[in-house]
DNA sequence: CGATGGGCTGAACATGTGTTTAGAGTGCTA
DNA sequence: TAGCACTCTAAACACATGTTCAGCCCATCG
């Protein structure tokens, strides 16, 4: 397709179609697939909408590359740091790196909250580690047993991610203009009191809870 | 604009404006605002896409009217229960009328979501109702004290909401195939366990992480 | 040198879509 | 009945945008 002679990214990735892609990767993270449209990608890339077309075949294959990418440059990533659990972890991530690292992040949110092709690899990528993760946490007494460890899994998915993605009103609701660190160190203790103590003060309403789910379930007679 | 002898919406609302404004509003919320047209809007209402800009003036304007009917709704009818707080409270109103509330709820969801002008609105009324709560819980010791009650309730809301604007892909992370009451009963439990008793066995992290912060406090702290 | 081929471009094309326009149908009023 | 107001529509228009086309530039090769 394009000159073969790049090798690997991490070299001086300066061809055109990874300026292409990269710019792709920006304008689709920050205004989503739909508004953006292949003359902005081209003009922040500095070339012609042509030649998008010419390298990558359509808005669709381009997309699709930018998926491969992220995918792979966050998996690669991952393997050298433990993979998000909390929000913490991924703020950490965050903020160790304002640049690529959040362009990538909020670009996989953005493909999960659009529900990409790729949205499903990307969740299940992360749902996965994360529940590895949580079930050595529990096996270790690290972490409390949950009665649904999977569900639990994709509940930190979701806190994680939806802090990325819900980032703009709920941002000005806490008085910030824009999301980045601030807002994540702000909501940081919140989040860890939350981990660690909950939000009850007493366990009344989780047994009321789990008498009415116990209740409800000898009784199936519930509509749907 | 309209005629106005239709009155209030609670009456028998078959006038034309009353069913685009709902066509659009499931419209709007199935798909966002970008991806519905207004000729499928129409098709859904049986009118032409004419007389929805005769009606509105303009898709944007369409949308505007949307945005009002729907806080107005979801303000009278948070008005007569207790305004949610955790994802238990808004699964108990979601089950509870799978009809026009499950549309509405995803309709905000959705308007948060695309930072809609109107998002900020919905934004702050569920963090302020939140919050409230959220403060009237700690003051008569049914909730534990926090160290910034109203991050707690931009979290609070965050995790209510993320439920059912990441729901496609993280559904099918859950085995399910859509979203539905038993996506919501799932999620349910650990939800309610990570808020009685958190997700930490101790509190060695939250000490870690609290001097951590303390200790990077000495540049310019600022707090509420 | 001339030819070949790939990277690249401006312009044109095709389509989707928000909006405008001209007017038909209908009921109400004088 | 004529006139008017209102609802509603089909068709046309305007524009944005993904994609195609014909060709330029330039390096490599014979």
């Amino acid at each position: 397709m394009c000159s073969a002679h790049l090798g690997d990214e991490a070299a001086a990735d300066l061809t055109a179609t990874a300026k292409i892609r990269n710019a792709a990767i920006t304008h689709f993270a920050r205004d989503g697939f739909q508004k953006t449209n292949l003359r902005a990608i081209a003009a922040t890339a500095g070339v012609s909408a042509a030649l998008v077309i010419h390298h990558f075949g359509s808005k669709e294959q381009l997309r699709s590359a930018c998926d491969d990418h992220v995918l792979r440059v966050l998996v690669r990533r991952a393997h050298g740091v433990a993979a998000p659990v909390t929000i913490q972890d991924v703020s950490r991530e965050y903020l160790s790196d304002p640049e690529e690292y959040g362009r990538h992040v909020r670009y996989m949110a953005r493909a999960i909250e659009e529900d990409t092709p790729a949205a499903a690899t990307f969740v299940n990528t992360l749902v996965d580690e994360s529940e590895q993760i949580l079930r050595a946490g529990i096996a270790d007494g690290s972490l409390r047993p949950s009665s649904d460890v999977r569900a639990l899994a994709v509940l930190s998915v979701l806190i994680s991610l939806s802090t990325l993605t819900m980032a703009p009103p709920l941002t000005r609701a806490l008085g910030y203009e824009q999301a980045g660190p601030d807002v994540l160190r702000r909501l940081g203790p919140p989040t860890l009191e939350l981990f660690t103590h909950g939000m009850y003060a007493d366990d009344t309403t989780l047994k009321a809870a789990q008498a009415a789910w116990e209740a409800s379930q000898n009784s199936p007679k519930r509509d749907e």
